[in-house]
DNA sequence: GTGAACATGTAACAAGTTACATGATTGA
DNA sequence: TCAATCATGTAACTTGTTACATGTTCAC
């Protein structure tokens, strides 16, 4: 369904105008966070692509001394752009996890490191839920945001749950590996 | 940690030799395929790199009709390398879903196409935990690849039960959406 | 006085995908 | 006979990131 940046930007537009920043930090802070990334040097240039298409519209807001705010918001032909690219099947999930790829290979990995390692992907797995929990307070009503921030909860909930309780293994495995090393540092 | 498609290689090959295909399979195919991705335009041009860098040591084996195999094993650098790769702290999980996009825009989509694609997506999540609970009994035995199969596991899990859970709660949203229509095509 | 937040934008670069090019064998 | 599996490789293309460029205000 081509869902690239600019189809993010049209789905952000269609809740609400707004500005390529405040864009840029829903997409950081919100419960997209979870599910999409996006910088600024693709954020900018897909809205002015996307305002010389006509999917957009625009307005200017002066403020003094900071570069004025440029406001986007949704044309019906952009409206119409995002129905399209909604329509679409979605293309696969794509995961890409360094953290998995250091499991697997824990055994080539100095014992103390590895375990670093484990409680800081923990402790990212635990802020992460926070946030998605804290936000959902302020979540848009409408069926949509709640059933993905429910799914996201969910699965961050099981992957603390799931490392929380494995982490007694992990120390056990380290320590079998103390004796029988490998590849210590 | 630049977890590209070089260090991808060189930890299948860390296990044993191998040659692009092979590698490209067991991306697909293995416990990989959970958290990472690598088509032939990348992996071949990885290994011949890495081969004339001394990373690797090559072996042909002619066949008969067929391109010969190039089997390519790891070397003592390439261990170091890799060594050094796993040492690097890992980079924050990338996790793009269209699905959850649509999703999260669901008022703006055909009611009926958006029954197809849960399920579909449904479908898709036990089919990939059918393939991740098969691949168990031939895992290489050490205790890496008995902790990411399952972590995936038990990930996988969670997502289809939450999907079957959730799916009257779907069908009630869009029997109140044909009530109500936003966006019915 | 120093760094963060606000605010926009460009250009060089990185990394990987898709499509193309080639060609035998095997099973439906 | 048509698609799939085996087997390698290149080149064009897509997509997005990082770093740079600029400048204010506000809090510590």
């Amino acid at each position: 369904m081509a869902m690239n940046v600019r189809t993010l930007c049209l789905g952000i537009l269609s809740l609400k105008e707004a500005t390529g920043y405040e864009i840029k930090k829903m997409v950081e802070e919100g419960i997209f966070s979870h599910f999409i990334d996006a910088s600024f040097g693709s954020i900018y240039p897909a809205l002015g692509q996307m305002l010389r298409e006509g999917l957009l519209s625009l307005r200017t807001e002066e403020q003094d001394g900071k570069p004025g705010k440029k406001i986007y918001a949704i044309t019906d032909k952009g409206r119409a752009a995002l129905a399209q690219a909604l329509d679409t099947d979605p293309a696969k999930d794509k995961f890409k996890s360094e953290f998995l790829f250091q499991m697997l290979f824990m055994n080539q990995i100095d014992p103390r490191h590895l375990m670093v390692v484990y409680d800081a992907y923990l402790e990212e797995q635990e802020a992460e839920l926070a946030r998605i929990e804290a936000c959902e307070c302020e979540l848009p009503d409408h069926p949509g945001a709640r059933f993905v921030n429910a799914y996201g909860k969910t699965m961050l909930r099981t992957a603390v749950k799931f490392l929380h309780e494995n982490r007694d293994e992990m120390l056990s495995i380290i320590a079998a590996m103390d004796n029988e090393p490998e590849a210590a540092s």
